[in-house]
DNA sequence: TTGCAAATAAGAATGATTATCATTTGTGAC
DNA sequence: GTCACAAATGATAATCATTCTTATTTGCAA
């Protein structure tokens, strides 16, 4: 996946904290986690990096092309690997699966409603919050 | 607009707060307000409204369908009247221009890629970050 | 090895929002 | 109209995610 001096590559230190930090992405189940999920993760592992760390090392990352970030509903950020293609999510509000999905018309509609309104897009964030209805949610909306 | 008393047939008490907070976003400029900014705007007109109140209260009014919460970026969230009609957004990251619009296509795919994955769709969020590109916008990215 | 700029970690600070709680205010019953 | 009281308000403290500060540690190049 990512050779040890990835980080200088993307301009920066291979430090200990930083390569756990990555190593956990790659290993992780879970592809989408926030920053107290990483900082717990590594605890657990016993591979303690402070939590201030982590925040900066996410941001970083980030910036350096390796994570993405997104806003889900809940007033934390959640980051994900950054694998080259564009996607949307779905999360479920019951137990927090996310699904990811890409739909070309989708992505298709929206430049045209940007430009149309002479708009020159960035960037946009799709999130559809819903019920997975999957046989291990804990769902108690059930038909 | 709204009766005098149209806050009773939601439920809630017609109380100075609330009024002040309610007509706001029926007179104002801005379709699209923060806490923040519902709050100083009151001031300059000389409506004091507590701060606590303000946020207690637009979450009332969320909770009782007269506004709509919107995350747009920033961390901070966004309120306007709920008229009925679910609209998506398009944000000028330069000025903070806010636009509407609304792509049938774009609906029904979501619906789609929701239901061919199991799930059962609660809500989404659809924002567009920009540039507005309009002559008043402070735009530094100038071709 | 050594030197040192860059990175880390603990804790303080911040910004948005929510919780507390003493005081005030609608509103329905007289 | 006046009362009684639950509900609402507002000042302030608390919370939560995140960022800042700064003393200490560490990667790495000479
Ligand atoms: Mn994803
Ligand atoms: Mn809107
Ligand atoms: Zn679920
Ligand atoms: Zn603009």
């Amino acid at each position: 996946m990512h050779q040890p001096d990835h980080l200088k590559t993307v301009g920066l230190k291979s430090t200990l904290p930083r390569l756990k930090v990555l190593s956990l992405f790659e290993a992780s189940k879970q592809r989408h986690l926030s920053a107290e999920e990483v900082y717990k993760l590594l605890l657990t592992s016993g591979d303690d990096v402070g939590l201030a760390t982590i925040y900066r090392v996410l941001t970083q990352f980030e910036q350096a092309g390796l994570l993405m970030r997104h806003h889900f509903e809940g007033g934390k950020s959640v980051f994900e690997l950054n694998q080259g293609e564009h996607h949307d999510h779905i999360v479920c509000m019951q137990c927090g699966h996310v699904e990811e999905f890409y739909d070309a018309t989708i992505e298709a509609r929206q430049k045209i409603a940007a430009t149309d309104r002479g708009f020159t897009i960035h960037d946009h964030s799709l999130y559809i919050y819903a019920d997975c209805n999957k046989p291990k949610c804990p769902n108690k909306i059930q038909s």
